[in-house]
DNA sequence: GCAAGGTC
């Protein structure tokens, strides 16, 4: 029997797919990566009407991404320019999952793939990316062997409608996809390091280590910038509002309502035209009602909920970030309480069983009695029709979750995803408005009131309620009302408020800015860069940084920040994937108009950094002196803010320094033997890690396999008493490369550190002195031998003992005062960790955790010799 | 160390 390999974008597409083909008659098996199952069955395969057996499987969303060549990876040799040219590879786009591995594993000797991706450009591109990693091992890859199957919705009738109308992909459509990769990652990549280097390189007080620039970040940012443009210029004018209240007899009730009735000119901004007004309403005692009337109206309910609505509604009603809601809905999805949550569509399927959703929640303390009405009371009421992306279903409760079962913002979040459904099955609210109109002199006045005769979704929807308001009291056309008060009251027209993310989410979606999926990383990329800042409410408020960027860019090239820009290359891309331009052609002059921005950027850069000079201080102005440059042996001075690093003013040079929270000190006025740069410690805390290190050597390695932010500890130096020559003690404890080095600064709380990983090992509290024999080794487990001694009283040897020499492994003694931890707050646990540390002491032999340290002695030492 | 796009 033949095998067809089926692949859609996500496992819970494939296990969807797979149970609706396979009428649930198939087996299920976990994938080799661990996240991708395989479904079995089989069935009839309609191309070649034959029995075959199906493999029903998925990707995780892309498999490759887009990067350059590793030799354009260093900052300072690579000209930025060059980035518009310089090669770029595939690289697997999720290496932990082996994602290619897995599909050539999978598609062994299969005869036929179809094609499940999401119906869009990036789901075709995925297409290729499948067919790539299965050419090798298909049996045959040609146009009787591929399939792509063509959806519009997960349900039964879609699913098997496609399979009996399969086509093949588009590669034009694919190749939109390239090069809108292509695009982004060479403007963005050169732009972004461009910046980042001139600006960092000037001044000192940026707190910010990446300025980026992206063809949806940088708009994006661009709305926060202009909202706060127009809040600065703003003027206030003033202005002039009357002022009128009448008394309105209900002589049946013998009761009396007073009302403030509104102007019909609203208001006036000419105070002697205002006066006139005034004085005009005045010559009358009483307001004449000229006409009174009810309308029925409706507020509509909403339309079904997709991921950007979501979204608006988890800021602006729940206050949580779109990235936090999005990741609260995925695991209500991944928990089976709501339905996919990543979906542009706004209507339901035709088939989709509206009121089973409602018998789910029917027993919901919160709810159930709405939904009750609903069903039993006849109250159902038939959904509005929204937009159909084709995608997925819009987002709907899955099945009944009680307070306790969910946490606080899962809860919230779950809460409003039922309540809304419930909104849009049930009818619209209806009220009655009554506006009353009413002649002063020629004057004219209202006064309008609602009164909900059928509150509707807002039932279940409650902050969408019409508040109640004061009874309209029973007047009648042609009566007159005593005026009890006229009166001319000054006001300032207001400023805008800051954007709220989601008139943000709102701005992005209407320019086509991002995607549902992305919309979320882009708020937080401008959050993270330090451009703008969310303030209570959840506005966006642009920092000094994030307005110079953007008046920078719109006094060099207003392109480069515009929202148009985006869709003007969208507009290019869409002519290769309808196949009316060329794929080389469109990238090749795209690219050009890049450049061209790009260097006609970079030469009139002085209109950006005029900005720059007024907010922010030059390097030199910043930081504090701290100590010795090795060169020219003047103070260097250490900059706090983000990216921390010294800087030599004498050379105009800049040094990294670690960037972990912690505090760097002078080391002893100690000098590295290689460069004299004064040595420097680093400590996050007693029971963090802590190192020496070279400002110099940890930017410029001396040795090629030192690597960059490299401490003393890495350092193979043969006769510097901080090297891991003089200071390795052992192989560390758990990691495979590492060195466990004596912290000689640690004193009276000393401690061993791992200078590869975050284990370090605490030992010998209280010693005067701890030295490392870095001539002896243990005979038994080759660590080095460490010499321990204690001051009067102060002792934990055996004996009163004062000094003790051995290994702190195999000697029992030693041993007993040896404890490992890990490093806090530098890592977070590995995955599946495996515990947090064993107690005392590293085992002695035959533990089989302890590698052979001497090696790697050896191998560094064998530098020198 | 850069982008934006999928998704886990």
């Amino acid at each position: 029997m033949k095998t067809v390999l089926m692949v859609a974008e996500k496992p819970s597409l494939a296990n969807s797919i797979a149970t609706i083909l396979s009428k649930n008659q198939c087996s299920s098996r976990k994938g080799s990566n661990g996240a991708c199952n395989i479904a079995e069955w089989t069935e009839n395969f309609p191309p070649t009407q034959e029995k075959v057996r199906y493999k029903m499987t998925s990707v995780c969303g892309h498999v490759m991404s887009l990067d350059f060549l590793p030799k354009y990876n260093n900052w300072e040799k690579t000209n930025p320019v060059e980035l518009f040219q310089g090669e770029t590879e595939k690289k697997e786009a999720t290496p932990k999952l082996r994602m290619p591995y897995f599909l050539s594993q999978e598609a062994k000797g299969c005869d036929y793939i179809v094609l499940w991706l999401d119906c869009d450009k990036e789901g075709e591109n995925i297409c290729f990316e499948v067919l790539d990693a299965v050419s090798k091992s298909m049996k045959k890859l040609d146009k009787n062997t591929v399939f792509r199957a063509k959806f519009s919705s997960i349900t039964a009738k879609d699913i098997v409608a496609a399979m009996n109308t399969l086509g093949e992909p588009d590669e034009n459509q694919s190749r939109s996809v390239d090069a809108r990769q292509e695009l982004d990652l060479r403007i963005g990549c050169a732009f972004t390091r461009f910046q980042t280097r001139y600006f960092q390189g000037k001044y000192g007080d940026m707190d910010s280590s990446l300025i980026s620039y992206g063809p949806c970040q940088t708009p994006t940012l661009g709305f926060c910038v202009e909202r706060h443009d127009q809040i600065l210029t703003h003027k206030p004018e003033t202005y002039y509002v009357l002022q009128v209240q009448v008394l309105a007899t209900n002589a049946a009730l013998n009761s009396t309502q007073k009302m403030n009735i509104d102007w019909e000119r609203e208001r006036c901004f000419d105070k002697d035209v205002a006066v006139m007004f005034l004085n005009l309403i005045k010559t009358e005692n009483t307001a004449r009602i000229v006409s009174v009337t009810k309308k029925e109206k409706q507020k509509e309910k909403p339309i079904a909920l997709n991921t950007v609505e979501l979204m608006r509604a988890a800021s602006s009603g729940l206050g949580m970030g779109p990235s936090h809601a999005m990741s609260i809905a995925e695991r209500l999805y991944t928990q089976g309480y709501i339905s996919y949550p990543r979906t542009e569509s706004t209507t339901y399927a035709e088939n989709f069983d509206l009121k089973d959703v409602l018998r789910q929640q029917q027993n919901h303390p919160d709810w159930g009695a709405e939904c009750k009405e609903l069903l039993q009371g006849g109250k159902f009421a038939k959904p509005r029709k929204g937009h159909d992306a084709g995608d997925h279903p819009p987002i709907t409760p899955c099945r009944a979750a009680g307070r306790g079962e969910l946490d606080g913002d899962a809860f919230k979040l779950y809460d409003y995803i039922v309540r809304h459904f419930i909104g849009t099955v049930s009818p619209n609210c209806k009220y009655d408005q009554t506006t009353v109109k009413f002649d002063i002199a020629g004057e004219e006045f209202t006064y309008s009131g609602k009164k909900v005769t059928d509150p509707g979704f807002t039932e279940v929807m409650k902050w969408q309620a019409i508040p109640p308001e004061e009874a309209i009291p029973q007047v009648k056309e042609g009566e007159r009302l005593e005026i009890t008060e006229a009166k001319l009251s000054e006001r300032q027209t207001s400023p805008p408020g800051y954007l709220t993310e989601s008139d943000l989410i709102t701005l992005m979606e209407k320019h086509g800015i991002g995607t549902d999926a992305s919309i979320p990383v882009h708020i937080n990329n401008i959050c993270t860069r330090n451009y703008v800042s969310i303030e209570s409410g959840r506005r966006l408020v642009p920092t000094h940084l994030g307005i110079v960027l953007v008046h920078g860019y719109l006094k060099i090239d207003p392109d480069l920040v515009k929202p148009t820009m985006r869709s003007a290359v969208e507009k290019q891309l869409d002519l290769i994937a309808a196949g009316k331009a060329d794929f080389k052609s469109v990238l090749r002059h795209t690219i050009e108009v890049f450049k061209r921005k790009f260097i006609y950027f970079t030469t009139n850069l002085e209109g950006m950094d005029q900005l720059f000079e007024v907010h922010f201080s030059s390097l030199a102005d910043s930081g504090r002196p701290f100590s010795r440059c090795g060169k020219c042996r003047r103070y260097m001075k250490l900059v706090e803010a983000k990216p921390k690093r010294l800087y030599c003013p004498t050379c105009d040079e800049t040094y990294n320094v670690p960037q972990q929270n912690g505090s760097i000190k002078l080391h002893q006025e100690l000098k590295c033997p290689l460069d004299d740069f004064e040595l420097l410690y680093f400590t996050a805390g007693a029971k963090g890690t802590s190192f020496v290190f070279c400002p110099y050597c940890y930017s410029n390695p001396p040795f090629p396999e030192m690597g960059k932010g490299v401490p003393c500890s890495g350092c193979a130096h043969p006769t510097c008493s901080f090297g891991v020559n003089r200071l390795g003690v052992s192989g560390c404890v758990e990691c495979e490369a590492g060195v466990l080095v004596l912290d000689p600064a640690s004193i009276p709380k000393w401690k061993l550190v791992c200078n590869k990983c975050d284990v370090i090992v605490r030992l010998f509290d209280d010693a005067a002195k701890i030295t490392v024999n870095s001539t002896e080794a243990c005979n038994a487990c080759e660590s080095q031998l460490i010499k321990v001694e204690y001051k009067e009283g102060k002792t934990k040897l055996p004996g009163e003992k004062l000094a003790a020499e051995g290994c702190i492994y195999c000697n029992p003694e030693l041993n007993a005062l040896v404890e490992k931890s890990h490093a806090v707050m530098l890592k977070r646990p590995r995955a599946g960790g495996r515990g947090r540390g064993r107690g005392r002491g590293g085992r002695g032999r035959g533990g089989g955790g302890r590698k052979a340290p001497k090696d790697k002695m050896a191998q560094l030492a064998a530098y020198f010799v």
